[in-house]
DNA sequence: GTTATTTATATAAGTACTTATGTAAATATA
DNA sequence: TATATTTACATAAGTACTTATATAAATAAC
C-alpha cells in the first residue's frame, strides 16, 4: 500500500516531507478550529520574534537557516495579519527592528495553550526509544493514521477547557453578558419579542428581585454561557430559562456544565420541580434537557412565549 | 544559534521539512555530479513505475498518498525528460498505462548504484538507537553538518568506481576509443598535429606493430581511459605517451591506475627506463608523473612534439 | 435505454519555499 | 575623501506541491 515506507532509508527525504506537510496541514486545522488567524509555517518566525523582543530580518535568518527572501516574505505575511510591527534602527537605517504588535501579543496568548498541547501530543507520539530514525517515523505515522493529529489536539484542548469552566452567580457586572449571550440565539432562530428584550435588559428587576437565580459559565475570566431559574406563580415551581452559550465556545459542554450546576443548586435549596419552555428547532438544547432528565409534558395554551412548542419538566429527587 | 532545535517537539514539523529539503538539494547535487538528468522529487514515482512495469496515474497516487494533480504533473516531467512512455488501456480508454522508456531504463541503471550508496549512508547515519524522534533528528543533522551529504555520497561512489577499474591490453575493437580519448585533450589544449592524427588513427601500425603496448581502463565495460608505451630508437627505451581519461570520468584516479599498471608491466617485461614528453600546461598529468617517480630531464632540441616543453624520465627498479 | 453518478485524468491558480538579482546604506580601501 | 566592497533588505521568477474545478469515459440507477 504505502510505497514510500517500502523504500526504507532511500525514501527518507520524501517521507520526512510527507510527515512534515501532514503535520502542517493538521496544525492549520487546529488553528482554524479555534478561530485563530495564524499559519503553522509562520510558527518558527513568530516564536523568535516573540522571544527576542526586537529582531531584524537577518537575525531571524541566521537563527532559522532559511533563505533571506523567505524571511522577508514571512515578515510581510505577519505584517499583513497585523501580528508584528517594525521600526528602523536609528544607528543603521537599513535594519528593520521587528516586534510583536498588540494583536500579535494577544494571538500569542491564544496560541500558547495550543502549542503546549501540541508539544505534549508530539512528545507522547515520539518519546519512545527505537533503533532507527525510520522506525521512529513508522511509529509516528502509525499513530497519526490511527487518529488525526488535529482531532487529537482539539479534543485535548476542549477537554482542558471544559475542566476549567467556572460557574458563578449573578452580579450586575454580568448584565451585558446576559443580554448579549441570549439575544444572539434569539435573533438567529426567532424574532425577539418585546418581553424578551425587557427581561434580558433588566435581569435584576425581572429575575433576581423576584427570587430567581442567574448563573454564568466563565473560562479564563471570559463569560461564555448563562442560564436562569425564574420563579413562576407557585412558590416552589421554577422555570429554567435564558440558557445560552457563546457561539465561539460551543462544543465544550458548557451547556451541560450549566445544567448540572442548576440541578445541583436546585437540590441544594430544595426545589422539587423545574419546568422549561422551548422550541423543537433547538435540537441541541432539547438533547441536553433530555440528557439531564427533563421529560416532555403537554404545553398549556397560554404558553408565555410565541416560539414555544414544547414544555418539559424535571422532578428533583431531593 | 539553531532556533528550531531549541523548540523541541513543537518545531518538529518545520524541522522535518528542513531536513527533507536539505536531503533533496544534496541528492540533486549527487545526480548533477554524475551527469544524470534526474530529480530527487521524482524518485518515489520513478521507483514505482520501474518496479511495477505498467501503472496508471491513480495507482501511483494510492501508493504514494500524494494528490492526483501532483502525480499528473510528475508524469509530465518524466515524459519531458523522456524517461517514461505510456499507452491507453484498451479496455478502459481513460487509463494511461505508464512504463519506463529505453532512456528510462538506462537512467535507472545509472541511478541504482547511487541509490545503493544513499541507502548505505543514510542507514549509517540513522541506524542508531535513541530515545526520541527529535534525538534521532539531532543525530542526523549533526552528521549532515559535519560533512555535506552530497560530498559523502560522491566520495563513496568514486571510491567504489575506482576499485572497479579494469585495465586491459590493446584490441583492434578499442581503436576508436583510443582515437576519441586522445583527440579530446589534444583539441582542447593544443592544435592537433598531422602526425598526431596519423598515430591516433592507426595505433596498430604506429604502436603495436612497432613493438609497443596500449592499455585501456574500463568501468562496467565502458572504456574510460588509455595509455601507450612506444619503443623509441634504442630497443630498451620506451616512451610513455597517449595517456587520456574521458572528461566524464575524471576524479576517479583512473590516470593513476593506468600509470601504476604501466609501471608494473614495464617491470614485468624488464624495461629499465621510461621517458615522456609533455606540456607544463597539463598540470594534472605532470602531478601524476611526479607522483609515480618521473623526474624532469632536459628537453632535447629535436623533441618530437611541438607542444612539448617538458621531458621526464623514470628509471625502473628491476 | 436514457440519465445520473463515479472514476480517471487534466488544468488553473495558490502557497511556501527556492535561486537570482536589484537597491540602498554602511564599511573598508586606496 | 572618493571609490569599491560588504551588508541588509526587497523583488522577480521558478518549483513542487496544494486545493478547486473541468472533462470525458465507465458504471449505476431509474
Amino acid at each position: 500500500m504505502d510505497a514510500l515506507r517500502g523504500y526504507g532509508e532511500l525514501g527518507l527525504g520524501s517521507r520526512l516531507k510527507r510527515v512534515s506537510e501532514y503535520m502542517m496541514r493538521e496544525t492549520q486545522l487546529v488553528y482554524n478550529h479555534f478561530n485563530i488567524d495564524f499559519d503553522p509555517y509562520l510558527f518558527p518566525m513568530f516564536k523568535i520574534i516573540s522571544n527576542k523582543k526586537g529582531v531584524t530580518n537577518s537575525e531571524i535568518q541566521t537563527s532559522l537557516q532559511f533563505t533571506q527572501p523567505a524571511i522577508t516574505q514571512s515578515i510581510n505575511k505577519l505584517l499583513k495579519k497585523e501580528l508584528i510591527t517594525y521600526q528602523f534602527d536609528e544607528l543603521d537605517k537599513r535594519k528593520k527592528i521587528i516586534t510583536l504588535s498588540n494583536k500579535g501579543n494577544k494571538t500569542l496568548e491564544k496560541l500558547k495553550p495550543i502549542w503546549k498541547k501540541i508539544d505534549i501530543v508530539i512528545k507522547d507520539y515520539t518519546l519512545e526509544s527505537s533503533s532507527s530514525l525510520i522506525e521512529h517515523l513508522n511509529i509516528l505515522e502509525n499513530k497519526l493514521n490511527t487518529k488525526s493529529f488535529s482531532k487529537t489536539i482539539i479534543e485535548k484542548i476542549k477537554k482542558e477547557i471544559a475542566q476549567n469552566i467556572e460557574i458563578v452567580s449573578f452580579d450586575s457586572k454580568y448584565s451585558k453578558n446576559f443580554y448579549d449571550l441570549n439575544i444572539e440565539w434569539l435573533k438567529s432562530y426567532f424574532i425577539v419579542e418585546p418581553y424578551d428584550d425587557n427581561v434580558l435588559s433588566n435581569p435584576e428587576k425581572y429575575i433576581i428581585n423576584k427570587g430567581g437565580y442567574i448563573f454564568f459559565a466563565k473560562i479564563n475570566n471570559e463569560v461564555v454561557g448563562t442560564v436562569a431559574l425564574m420563579p413562576i406563580g407557585n412558590e416552589d415551581l421554577f422555570e429554567l430559562t435564558k440558557m445560552a452559550v457563546s457561539p465561539k465556545h460551543r462544543g465544550f459542554k458548557i451547556g451541560q456544565k450549566l445544567m448540572q450546576h442548576t440541578i445541583d443548586f436546585s437540590k441544594l435549596i430544595g426545589l422539587p420541580k423545574l419546568i422549561l419552555y422551548s422550541s423543537r428547532k433547538l435540537e441541541n438544547a432539547i438533547y441536553i434537557y433530555r440528557k439531564y432528565g427533563f421529560i416532555e409534558v403537554p404545553v398549556e395554551p397560554n404558553c408565555p412565549y410565541l416560539r414555544c412548542d414544547i414544555k418539559m419538566a424535571l422532578v428533583i429527587d431531593l
